[in-house]
DNA sequence: CCCTGGTCCCAACTT
DNA sequence: GGGACCAGGG
């Protein structure tokens, strides 16, 4: 009992109230993941209920094995079941994986097999969406100028996350474009289920479907699972609502915790009125409210309070901390985004070098509003020799050779997915082109074979020109191996000598590749090798001892050397690899950008080891993979985490910055139209602010570049910095006061450079209050649009302000020469020329150069292979 | 059929 | 900054 006595009463209320419907109000930083870990383990130790009765959703992967974790860590010698926690859409995918053929209907033709889905169903990302709908409006004849296939696809989505279907929406639609939109929803969902295809919005929907519509499964879960609990209630859409409320059976043993202030995903179909709902739909529901912060300094604290207060739509609560005190919020106005991100990262090395000095590992959080801000944020980060992580962003299942290594997983898992099949079908190049395709597709359409059939139909009637016959028997040829190695009647039909040595993955290849580039790029893809990405979090039932047979494997031996037995997942990619000769195109490619491509395949393979080593099947490996987010990959150990504001929900930091504080950016412009999308910015506010525990800056670029070619815009503050309490706010950068000119010409040491003055700017100006000052500039925008350093430098001398120029003395590159203007240099192919301008530095400079026969040329100069003429 | 280079258009958050 | 698409040459 001794672990409950660490619970306030509100938190040990809720976790004592086991029964029944209980909604938790959790306020930031209040302890609701404790509240809930410790009502599961109080379940557990307490009361007896068996581990694997209790299920927990979560919106990441991430959310539920760190549960998970602490759970354990409570529950001492948690026993082989444990409780099932994973996200909404990893548990719907388990349900369907199982039930879903209880829904199939008989076909009424003898010796036709039932209509409807199957177990064997693959997972359509955005990607494979946005190819379908563009197919589909593609043979209806719409124009995808004036409807775009994103368009439509955010329409279906729409729909679907309010539980719409195709002749709702044709029956709501009041304009042609809607009435189309309804058109190709039908058609779209007609080839989904053609191909035993279902997108991200179906995952739920469909469970819904079938937990509504087939009792008996309905009562399994109930019976299965007599406790849930949902976390991020807030964030809920409506059939997530839905799913809870036909989980929770007659008993209604569930415990929903939420913040409404922290309702950010309405842009999803999260509903604030599921919070409002609750309590009708559980009349008998208990409510309990957690209102003291633990996490954040009563600074911090008071100023998110303050900004969300200006929100109307809210219930409105007391938190309160007993931290009192604290730092006060740091504001820092830089000239410029590159400045924004180099005055961060000068506070992150001095705040971490304070730390490390004290023995002290700390953590800090970069957040931003939208991912692209990120680069600039990197760059900053890679001149101080930071070591950063970026959640988010282009992810490793992203890039194209993994998506055409999981494409040919899925044809060979379910060769009706037509959408894979034609992104591999000549990937790569085995001469099948447009022509071809074009006729397969009439086939398809004619016949109503699915694509994949028709090939085979097409092939045995001979009705294309020889080549390209033989071509698409190659393809089938391969899929079917595949097919074969996976069902275990694989027999090997080709020489050992067409394999190719070079594709061979062994561990020390995988090892020197590894090295290799991480070597050329210190610090690309640090993201896209993170083992996390890999894993699935705890699964729902045991999963299998891993089979001690065969690390032999991984030590490089013949990827099939075992015909006969079911080959696993990374045995069939490694033959995938192989036949296509993947990496061997890759390696004759011979460019930095080849390589880390092998390399992505070689974690490709390791992550496909270490599904098999969980015992996992090959649709379990692709469910994996379709369903693993950019949120997974936080690093908790990370020092530096460079995320969006999005991706930090739920996280904590001592240090935290909160950039781009500028109208148009944070609030977006694309919410200026709709107050209750305001509202929704302000609330993101607040959970970025509330991430803080000591220390809490926010910055803003007073001129920001939109678009990389595009001149900088004047930027004007964000509202939510006028809503910070000015006595709670303190400006920053202004204490280099006066060394700008002390060290005016002399070279200073790189340490000295790096650390002191070059993001500073003097205010001469302080007796006018930030606030004022800000409000002049909100009356006043600019209309001169400033488009270089030196008018830069002007704009500050026009307000009294002096500002120095990021100089920053860095080394070379190898490769790099650092040719300046007007030097003469000599190109191969171009001969002598004139060196015009210089942009970059480093890995990136790019130079121009004026050629006299050929005119000016824009060349990277780490390639262009000049010399000094 | 394949590759290249040019052009156009886009650029919010995420399972 | 970059992805998608198209035209034109190899």
């Amino acid at each position: 009992m001794s672990f409950l006595d660490q619970l306030n009463p509100q938190q040990r209320e809720a976790v004592e109230t086991t029964e029944g419907p209980v909604l938790i109000l959790a306020g930031a930083g209040s302890g609701k993941t404790r509240a809930i870990t410790y009502r599961i383990a109080h379940l557990i130790d307490n009361l007896g209920v068996m581990p694997e009765s209790i299920l927990a959703m979560t919106f990441t992967n991430k959310a539920a094995s760190e549960m998970a974790e602490r759970v354990e860590k409570l529950v001492g010698g948690l026993s082989v079941a444990k409780p099932a926690m994973a996200t909404f859409h990893s548990f719907c995918v388990r349900v369907l994986r199982r039930d879903i053929e209880a829904l199939r209907i008989p076909s009424g033709i003898p010796g036709n097999p039932p209509i409807g889905y199957t177990k064997k169903f693959v997972i359509y990302d955005e990607n494979d969406q946005q190819q379908l709908v563009k197919s589909v409006m593609r043979r209806l004849g719409i124009d995808d100028k004036q409807t775009t296939p994103r368009s439509v696809l955010a329409h279906i989505s729409w729909a679907k996350n309010h539980m719409l279907d195709p002749q709702e929406v044709y029956l709501q639609s009041a304009d042609p474009k809607t009435e189309r939109v309804a058109q190709i929803y039908a058609e779209y969902k007609k080839e989904l289920a053609k191909a035993n295809a279902f997108d991200f919005d179906d995952l739920l929907l469909e469970t819904v479907r079938l937990l509504r519509a087939v009792p008996e499964v309905r009562e399994y879960y109930n019976r299965r699972y007599p406790y849930i609990l949902v976390d991020e209630y807030q964030d809920t859409n409506r059939p997530q609502y839905e799913l809870m409320r036909l989980l929770a059976g007659s008993k209604h043993n569930v415990c929903a915790v939420g913040d409404e202030d922290q309702s950010i995903y309405s842009w999803r179909g999260a509903d604030i009125r599921n919070i409002l709902e609750f309590e009708k739909d559980f009349p008998e529901a208990k409510i309990i409210r957690l209102e003291q912060n633990y996490r954040s300094t009563q600074n911090i604290l008071q100023a998110a309070s303050a900004v969300v207060a200006n929100n109307v739509q809210r219930k409105g609560k007391n938190l309160w901390t007993s931290r009192q005190g604290g730092t006060k919020v740091g504001y820092y106005e830089a000239p410029d985004g590159e400045n924004e991100a180099l005055f961060v990262a000068d506070k992150i090395s001095k705040y971490l070098r304070e730390a490390s000095e004290q023995g002290e590992n700390s953590r800090v959080a970069v957040l931003y509003r939208t991912n692209s801000q990120s680069r600039l944020f990197e760059e900053a980060m890679r001149r101080y020799q930071l070591k950063y992580h970026v959640v988010g962003g282009f992810s490793f299942y992203e890039r194209a050779e993994i998506k055409d290594m999981i494409s040919y997983l899925k044809v060979i898992h379910n060769v009706n997915d037509t959408i894979s099949l034609l992104r591999v079908i000549n990937t790569p190049v085995r001469g099948i082109g447009k022509t071809t395709l074009e006729t397969l597709e009439r086939v398809a359409l004619e016949t109503g074979l699915s694509l994949w059939n028709a090939i085979k139909e097409t092939i045995q009637r001979q009705l294309l020109p020889v080549r390209a016959l033989a071509a698409l028997k190659n393809f089938t040829d391969l899929i079917e191996d595949g097919q074969a190695m996976l069902a275990g009647n694989y027999v090997e039909h080709f020489e050992e000598s067409s394999l190719g040595e070079s594709a061979e993955i062994t561990e020390e290849q995988s090892r020197t590749a590894s090295r290799r580039s991480k070597d050329q790029q210190p610090f690309e893809d640090e993201t896209f090798f993170d083992p996390m990405a890999f894993d699935f979090g705890p699964a729902l039932e045991d999963t299998p001892e891993p089979s001690a047979a065969d690390d032999s494997a991984v030590a490089g031996a013949p990827a099939f050397r075992d015909p006969g037995a079911p080959a696993n997942t990374a045995e069939i990619l490694k033959f995938l690899i192989d036949r296509t000769g993947y990496i061997k195109l890759l390696e004759e490619e011979d460019t930095p950008e080849a390589y880390s491509r092998i390399e992505n395949l070689r974690e490709l393979v390791n992550a496909a080891m270490d599904s098999r080593d969980r015992g996992e099947t090959l649709d379990q490996f692709l469910d994996h993979a379709a369903l693993v987010s950019d949120a997974d990959s936080y690093e908790a150990g990370a020092q530096i985490t460079l995320m969006t504001l999005h991706a930090a929900k739920g996280l904590e930091f001592p240090l935290v910055f909160l950039c781009g504080l500028e109208e148009g950016l944070f609030p977006h412009s694309r919410t200026f139209l709709h107050p209750d999308d305001i509202e929704e910015e302000r609330r993101l506010c607040y959970v970025g602010m509330t991430r803080a525990m000591d220390s809490l800056i926010v910055t803003r670029a007073v001129y920001r570049r939109r678009y990389g070619t595009d001149l900088p815009e004047a930027s004007i503050p964000s509202r939510f910095l006028d809503e910070i309490p000015s006595q709670l706010l303190e400006e920053l950068g202004t204490s280099s006061r006066g060394r700008s000119t002390s060290r005016a010409g002399a070279p200073a040491t790189h340490e000295r450079e790096v650390g002191s003055t070059h993001y500073a700017y003097e205010d001469e100006d302080q007796s006018v209050s930030w606030a004022a000052r800000n409000k002049q500039r909100r009356r006043a925008p600019a209309v001169k649009t400033y488009n270089s350093i030196d008018n830069i430098a002007e704009f500050f001398a026009s307000r009294g302000k002096k500002f120095s120029l990021p100089k920053l003395p860095m080394e070379e590159p190898r490769g790099v020469k650092g040719f300046r203007p007007g030097q003469k240099v000599k190109h191969p192919k171009y001969g002598e020329g004139t060196v015009y301008q210089r942009e970059g530095d480093g890995e990136e400079a790019k130079i121009t150069v004026q050629f006299p026969r050929f005119g000016l040329k824009k060349l990277v100069e780490k390639y262009a292979q000049l010399e000094r003429a």
